[in-house]
DNA sequence: ATAATAGTGTCTTTCAGACAGTATAGT
DNA sequence: ACTATACTGTCTGAAAGACACTATTAT
């Protein structure tokens, strides 16, 4: 195969000799990192069990464009490292874990993404236990800290056309933590005009989240929780042993809404195994600790 | 917020004026398209019906690397139009249609994927109407054959770890029309350790497929066997007007096993509208004729 | 009449949702 | 005793799977 000769007359070696790549304007590349978590809250009493939040990883930037606004942690993908191996260095600068939950979700391209050049960027989702984590990338030299996220639909739209439909959808994003409070609107609509169906995501309104991360991030949380109904990556996000209304609340907080105690212990039964320890102190009734079950889920 | 100064004192503009982005080397960045249809083979006698296999259009390489190989249709973003700019663009150029059902897939980052130079290209996924092709891009300058694929399941392996498993699959990747018969074999590596689980997707032999190609085009119809069971995705594959055995034969093609009539029937019934025609000369009792029905999907 | 497809009815099993009930440590 | 949580049983209706049966055209 290699012997072959194309129409200048080259042989494969001699063609990759004479290949100049630079003669193309070519984008810059980047990869943008949704770290997210589940810690709890405060008790509030001794009683009560602690409330739990999703949290995500944000940093601040230091510079331009965006500078003071909040984004994503991530940055440039070297020439010798592939997207994987550049969104696990990004993961583990800002994390300082290695061996963890991450998942491709989606490759943003548009043309004036960013002010400084052309980028493209591709997305990735990690899941981390909190209890894995402690201090780490709060202290960190770049102001990285943990908002806890929350995104809410608060408007929803259907108009029908002569051949389908058009449905619009409004989410609230709403991230916060001690010190800051930062928010966006995302609009999505879905067009469907016969066969063809496109959806559009569209940011409405952005307040101290840089660049078009709004939608990334609400993209992400839509993934997380179709996912999270499906496969077992929720697991990710709780440390070795936990009591099983800690693994619902995290379904809970996800979801973003209430599940009901029996059904949820029968759906997920097969995901968790038993052991023979408890919770102590807890000012009621124990609980017994379970772990992670790993197994085919129905392949 | 653009009067801000970053830690050298510049402003937003005095930064974007001096930021110079061809310090970093930038990989290229492609499209790769993976347009299907589904498509009548000859019918075998009077009485019977046609069989209907699913199609893959590629496009036979005329120049280094990988000369004589076929590839998926495709190309470089331009500097100055999006992703998905990029793809429609592509889109066009293969098969002359504007309008029609696109969605991103995933994005392919090895370091090696291509001999030239540094190469991360996404790829989209795009469902045709064969009706609306006719003879296009079957005699288009650059070699764009359509190809029957298959895509088989023929080796599983369960290894059970301390923590975990390894689960291996092997499929076997076949294409072919009139003319050319390529083939791949791709290995798909789930491994599940602790709570950690990762996938991995190789190539092991690849007879007449360019690039990694064969990896992009198993996980493309992995996805669309998936989607088709939860969206209304398979419509953009049907003419305005048909059977509902004609329905069932796309999923069947698609998911490659048999459906039993009155259960298919039932699921996708609310996607359907019963119109007033009916098949003519089938040798047999004719069919009714349906068309879609736009409508939400439990949104 | 026959071959081949068109189309429908219904039984069973599985699964999701809802709710009601009992159990038990810690103060 | 009381509070808050732990845990289980069961009813319901919807959906998925399997199968059997009837209907209708061109030749």
């Amino acid at each position: 195969m290699d012997k072959m000769i194309n129409k200048q007359g080259l042989n494969e070696e001699q063609f990759l000799a004479a290949y100049d790549a630079s003669k193309y304007d070519r984008p810059s590349v980047t990869v943008d990192m949704l770290i997210f978590t589940v810690t709890n809250e405060e008790k509030k009493n001794y009683r009560k069990l602690p409330e739990k939040v999703l949290r995500l990883l944000m940093i601040k930037r230091g510079d331009h464009p965006c500078i003071g606004q909040w984004a994503l942690p991530g940055g440039f993908v070297e020439i010798d490292e592939s997207l994987d191996e550049a969104a696990l260095r990004e993961l583990k600068e800002e994390t300082n874990i290695d061996n963890i939950y991450m998942e491709q979700l989606y490759s943003w391209g548009d043309v004036d993404r960013d002010l400084r050049t052309r980028i493209i960027s591709t997305s990735y989702m990690s899941l981390v236990d909190s209890s894995s984590l402690d201090v780490k990338a709060s202290d960190d030299a770049d102001d990285a800290k943990w908002f806890t996220v929350s995104c809410k639909l608060y408007q929803e739209h259907k108009t029908v056309t002569e051949k389908g439909y058009i449905f619009e959808r409004l989410y609230k994003l709403s991230l916060s933590n001690q010190e800051d409070e930062i928010s966006a609107v995302v609009k999505i609509v879905k067009s469907v005009e016969g066969k063809i169906t496109k959806i559009q995501r569209e940011i409405i309104e952005s307040n101290g989240i840089a660049f078009d991360h709004a939608k990334i991030i609400q993209y992400a949380i839509e993934r997380l929780r179709n996912k999270i109904g499906y496969t077992d990556i929720a697991f990710n996000l709780m440390s070795e042993l936990f009591t099983l209304t800690e693994l619902q609340q995290v379904y809970e907080v996800i979801l973003d809404k209430e599940l009901l105690k029996a059904n949820f212990r029968r759906k997920i039964s097969d995901m968790v195994i038993e052991t023979n320890e408890y919770t102590k102190d807890a000012g009621h009734r124990p609980s017994k600790l379970f772990k992670f079950n790993p197994q085919l889920l129905g392949e």
